[in-house]
DNA sequence: CCCAACTCCTGGGCGC
DNA sequence: TGCGCCCAGGAGTTGG
């Protein structure tokens, strides 16, 4: 599932074939999660932003065209048109110099949306987005402070991109393994939350390193696998030896999601 | 405002 | 080998 190291590798690799490029004609599959992407026809792209695990494309007219690649969501390139004969093209950017972006999305968890730039009221997780990982204004005591604004278990809250923003599952998971925090921890102090908030940017900026995670459908911008696989910890890891410890690890449903501990090390 | 429950989807894994 | 069941999962939506 794309989350941030994903999504920024994928941004790091469209954007240079993007900018400046003129969309000749789009179209979508009728879903009125893709159907937005008809509204770029005409327009010219100014720049390949990220907020999270969402795309910023700019357009112009002071417009952006909004990503989410949801469960399953790919950007493939491909010369001349799009290809009728894949049933999982949800839209496609017909550009100049006859090259086609095509967004492929099995599962059609994802979305796109066209907005006024900078205006994410029409999307609430975006607008609501806590700082980037490596926000400078992302102290310890700023993140221990949001943390402490809800009860909810710290893998829900880390999930709910408002402590801070792009982290899903897998990196979840890994950044409570190496913080040696509880996932279903409700509170934690100002010391376990600038541990974790440390944790967070490490495995967000290894993932980022190795160009993402492949576990099964994740493939960067021009159909590579990443490799932050290999280095995983926990997610993926239930029933095998903990790397630190050597203690089995365990696999629980939090919030109706998958989790993976070691209940040795990340103890309450 | 917060939160819980439900919803969207279908490839692939598994049991038989 | 083939059939059919059911899970995974981010975030949008709804309702309390």
């Amino acid at each position: 599932m794309p989350e941030l190291p994903e999504v920024e590798t994928i941004r790091r690799q469209i954007r240079p074939r993007l900018m400046a490029r003129r969309v000749l004609e789009a179209g979508s599959h009728p879903s009125p999660k893709f159907t937005p992407a008809r509204a770029t026809t005409g327009a010219t792209i100014s720049g390949v932003g990220r907020r999270g695990k969402y795309l910023l494309i700019g357009l112009d007219h002071q417009r952006e065209l909004v990503v989410h690649l949801g469960m399953t969501g790919r950007i493939v390139f491909r010369q001349g048109s799009a290809d009728d004969s894949d049933p999982h093209v949800r839209a496609w950017w017909q550009l100049d110099g006859n090259e086609t972006m095509e967004f492929i999305d099995a599962r059609r968890f994802g979305r796109l949306r066209v907005v006024p730039t900078g205006d994410y009221s029409a999307i609430p997780t975006l607008a609501r987005a806590g700082p980037e990982p490596w926000d400078s204004a992302l102290t310890p005591q700023l993140f221990w402070q949001s943390l402490r604004s809800s009860k909810r278990a710290i893998k829900t809250q880390l999930l709910s991109q408002r402590p801070v923003a792009g982290v899903g599952n897998i990196y979840a998971d890994e950044a409570l393994w190496l913080s040696e925090i509880n996932p279903a921890r409700r509170s934690i102090g100002l010391e376990r939350a600038g541990r974790l908030l440390d944790a967070v940017r490490t495995v967000m900026a290894q993932g980022i390193d190795l160009g993402g995670t492949t576990l099964r459908d994740y493939r960067n911008a021009e159909g590579g696998s990443g490799e932050n696989q290999h280095a995983l910890a926990a997610y993926g890891r239930a029933g095998l030896p903990c790397l630190r410890c050597g203690d089995t690890l365990r696999s629980k449903v939090i919030d109706a999601r998958t989790t993976v501990w070691c209940v040795a090390c990340q103890r309450n």
